[in-house]
RNA sequence: GCGAGAGUGGCGGAACGGUAGACGCAGUCGACUCAAAAUCGACCGACUUUGUCAUGUGGGUUCGAAUCCCUCCUCUCGCACCA
């Protein structure tokens, strides 16, 4: 393997998703990884350099779990089971680089990990700073927040505490302006990613607005995009977490308890969704800058500490949320936008707020204007008293990347009394993980080890405390992409390999991670370029999002789930068990989960069917960006047509086909054109992502190949079959590379393999049908059709369309206004009378 | 609630604004077989069948609409009650 190859070839860099090393490829692996292996071989073909590496996600907390249950070291846990993986994936047939290979939990990936954040430490991208956390009070452990559940902790059922721990945070938001923008030229992503990326980036143009309080010299700073409104303020509400709140919950018990029941509700979506608006009235008086008059502070349970300032003015008239929150409490409700056509004098609001555009009214300077410059309007009053300013507000926060893990990269860094935060020097790296850990007490057994963290400080030399927290799984798959280019180096990248590879061509993976995988990825792809590692802009120029594999669900009769093994579907549809003959319950089809039992083992697949059906099949069920559905009678009928196709196939002419005869006759013609029609169709669609189109492709042509076979050995056959079954192999082979190799192999024993030979290029002069069928339609309906000549003249095409016995009938009597003529396509009479 | 996408036979789905339903699955009939499986062949949207109606609904643009525009309905996904 060299890193950057020099025969001058394109390079192409196709990428899927590395898995996680959970112990078994699923579904979902098979999908992914036949639709990237598709795309390699068939770049291959067209004459790329292609790269199509492989690696392991292998950090995490499931290492941990099975350490904690079954006493296994996530280390050999964690190795065994890939080991497994990495054989399940060679019997797919994957044509993938595995000299490119690496574990993120090895030293050698994650030594290169630790140096690049010590580059990020030191060009300052990256800092230290106190974060609320999940704390299991009972476990005394930090829980992520898949492990809270109903506010209690998964394992030990104790309430969850949020708890202040100082952790390490990459500075994404300095990015957030550059990672918005450059989405708008990413235009090989999926348009749907690329929006919820720029939602989640969140960018909103506003105000902070200052309002004094009407005793004290305290301040409420709020944030709005609605600076306009301000002459419709009738309250300022505040988060339960904001300091306003936790200062009158000291002095007031019912404050204290609206407060704690805030905050016990969660934040989960569907809690929020339900949640009625409620809120608390502080007795506090804000003043409003522009009016002069006082409003009431309240605490609200729909206003977000973590967005914007944790307090916002409330508007009711031209906000729905403030609306139904005014309506409540029985708060002020004033107009100040007038819709078009509405009567200032007559206009109230119901219990719709009216938040679209109109005319400025009861405001003061603002009015008669419209609501877009009176923004600015307003801005600029605030900004020239004083009291406020234009800001721009992102909703992305920044990316606290510390955990209290074992099975983790370790953060190399050194706490000193004297001398602070040290990071560890390049020459100490890889700090390796302690393999002497226990698992037999909460919490994280770095900080348990009874040597690991205590060292000298680098700087001054006295004893002092390493960093116990590892690295979120996140930053091991934000450069993982890059590390392939070079896998064996002895620092993180090299700048020739990076610089060649980069970007990835094709990315393919699942949704799911539309936002924080792909988002982290550019992020880090921007901090190497800044530490000088690389020049890539982006780390994915071209991106493919798969769809779900589901399948049917059973029950039985007491509700248990089923397997699908133990289902016997009958003729008539009915379906029982097989063992106790009950009638089982056929439920939904739904994703594969080990809960509803609905899962299919690839590995059971491929050894009774074979690689080729699994691929084949997964290929042929629909479009891949859509959610497919397994089905038996499926994998069947794929699993049929690879027997079709070596049947087939078997027929062959073997040996080279010689010279192009002189003659041909129409059968053999006949197949010549299936077989450039095939070339030309197979190639649109893989270039295209329509995997399902070009197996329909591929069925049509072992349709015309049957239709060759009965007409005998007429003239020019044998060439045109030759022809023919060469194409069928080169065709099929990204898809079914084994059948491929083996119907190549029948046709040329000895010859070249058919991965190494060029991708057929369809004949122009051959894909022009002999004659072309023409729809005649009077009036836009269908009336009858027409065979002519490619190419005839439109005189005769009309004529001869005019005079077909069911087109002449409908003609008999009536005037042609109007014929038009799409050259062999279609021909309109329109008529009239 | 907001945003995005999608609605085509029993099913999955094809279809540069130009013959809707390619191809597959399921199904029906036939051939082969003692029989079954496999294989091969034919059929396979609906109906009141020289034809009519059909691509979620109702409009529009066009000689012509599954395709373009608007209305509404349903489903899926995503999200942030984001001020």
């Amino acid at each position: 393997m060299e890193d950057v190859p020099t025969d001058g070839r394109p390079k192409y860099y196709v990428l899927e998703m590395f898995p996680y090393p959970s112990g078994k490829i699923h579904m979902g692996h098979v999908r992914n990884y036949t639709l990237g292996d598709v795309v390699a071989r068939y770049k291959r073909a067209r004459g790329f350099s292609v790269m199509h590496p492989m690696g392991w996600d292998a950090f995490g907390l499931p290492a941990e779990n099975a350490a904690r249950e079954r006493g296994v070291h996530p280390a050999k846990w964690t190795w065994d089971n890939i080991a497994n993986m990495r054989a399940e994936l060679k019997r797919m047939g994957l044509s993938i680089d595995w000299a490119r290979e690496f574990a993120t939990c090895d030293p050698s990936y994650y030594g290169h990990q630790q140096a690049l954040f010590t580059d990020m430490l030191r060009a300052g991208l990256v800092e230290r700073r106190e974060a609320y956390v999940n704390w299991d009070p009972v476990d005394n452990t930090v829980l992520a927040n898949e492990q809270v559940i109903d506010g209690r902790g998964w394992r030990s059922g104790a309430l969850v505490e949020k708890k202040k721990l100082a952790t390490w945070v990459f500075r994404i938001t300095d990015e957030a302006p550059e990672l918005l923008s450059a989405l708008g030229e990413m235009d090989r992503w999926p348009e749907r990613v690329r929006l919820m990326q720029a939602n989640w980036i969140g960018r909103s143009e506003g105000a902070r607005v200052r309002f004094k309080l009407t005793e004290g010299d305290e301040e409420i700073e709020v944030y709005t995009t609605r600076p306009d409104t301000l002459f419709g303020m009738s309250f300022l509400a505040v988060a339960a977490e904001h300091p306003i709140a936790a200062a009158v919950a000291a002095r007031d018990p019912d404050a204290a308890a609206f407060v704690a029941d805030c905050q016990s509700k969660g934040t989960s979506e569907a809690v929020l969704e339900t949640l009625e608006k409620k809120g608390f009235d502080t007795g506090l008086q804000v003043v409003n800058p522009f009016t002069g008059l006082s409003h009431p502070v309240w605490i609200a349970n729909f206003v977000l500490m973590e967005y914007g300032t944790g307090a916002i003015f409330g508007c009711p008239g031209h906000d729905q949320r403030d609306l139904d929150f005014a309506r409540k409490y029985d708060l002020a409700v004033t107009a100040v936008v007038l819709p078009p056509g509405e009567d200032a004098q007559s206009f109230t609001i119901a219990n719709k707020a009216c938040d679209g555009t109109g005319e400025m009214i009861n405001s003061g300077f603002l009015d008669g204007l419209a609501p877009d410059a009176a923004r600015a309007a307003a801005i600029a009053r605030l900004e020239e008293i004083g009291v406020g300013r234009g800001v721009v507000n992102w909703r992305l926060r920044d990316w606290g990347v510390s955990r209290q893990r074992y099975w983790g990269c370790p953060i190399p860094v050194i706490h000193c009394d004297d001398c602070g935060v040290v990071p560890v020097p390049k020459s100490d790296l890889p700090l390796r993980l302690p393999e002497d850990v226990t698992f037999d007490r909460p919490g994280n057994p770095l900080d348990h080890h009874p040597t690991w963290k205590h060292a000298n400080c680098p700087s001054c030399g006295k004893p002092a405390l390493r960093e116990t927290d590892t690295f979120d799984t996140f930053v091991d798959s934000s450069w993982y992409f890059a590390r392939f280019c070079s896998p064996l180096a002895d620092e993180p990248v090299t700048r020739a390999a990076v610089d060649h590879w980069l970007p990835v061509d094709q990315y393919i993976g699942g949704i799911e991670h539309a936002i924080l995988h792909l988002l982290y990825s550019r992020y880090f792809t921007r901090a190497m370029r800044r530490t000088g590692h690389l020049s890539a802009k982006e780390p994915f120029a071209g991106l493919f999002t798969q769809g779900m594999v589901n399948h049917e669900s059973y029950k039985g009769q007491d509700g248990r789930w089923l397997y699908p093994e133990e289902i016997v579907r009958h003729a008539d549809g009915s379906v029982t068990h097989i063992d106790t003959g009950e009638t089982v319950i056929v439920g939904r089809i739904e994703a594969m989960s080990k809960s509803k039992r609905n899962t299919i083992d690839p590995g059971a697949i491929i050894q009774r069917y074979g690689a080729d059906t699994a691929r084949w099949f997964i290929l042929s069920d629909n479009p891949p960006e859509r959610d497919m559905e397994w089905t038996e009678s499926g994998v069947l009928g794929a699993y049929r047509f690879t027997q079709r196709l070596f049947r087939l196939a078997e027929t062959a002419p073997v040996g080279a086909p010689g010279a192009v005869p002189d003659d041909f006759a129409p059968a053999a013609r006949a197949l010549r054109r299936a077989t450039h029609r095939t070339i030309a169709g197979v190639t649109e669609a893989l270039e295209n992502f329509g995997f399902n189109v070009a197996v329909a492709r591929i069925y049509e042509f072992a349709n015309a190949l049957t239709d060759a076979e009965r007409a005998g050995d007429v003239a020019g056959m044998a060439w045109a079959r030759a022809e023919a079954f060469a194409a069928l192999a080169r065709l099929i082979s990204p898809m079914m590379p084994h059948l491929a190799e083996e119907i190549a192999a029948r046709l040329t024993p000895g010859g070249t393999l058919i991965a190494q030979s060029d991708w057929p290029v369809a004949d122009p002069a051959l894909l022009a049908a002999e004659s072309v069928t023409i729809a005649v339609q009077v009036l836009g309906k269908l009336r009858g059709t027409i065979e002519v000549a490619p190419g005839a003249k439109e005189e005769d095409v009309l004529a001869a369309a005019a005079e077909e016995p069911n087109v002449a009938r409908a003609l008999d009597g009536k005037r042609v206004v109007k014929r038009v003529y799409v050259p062999n396509r279609i021909v309109n009479f329109v008529v009239a009378g």
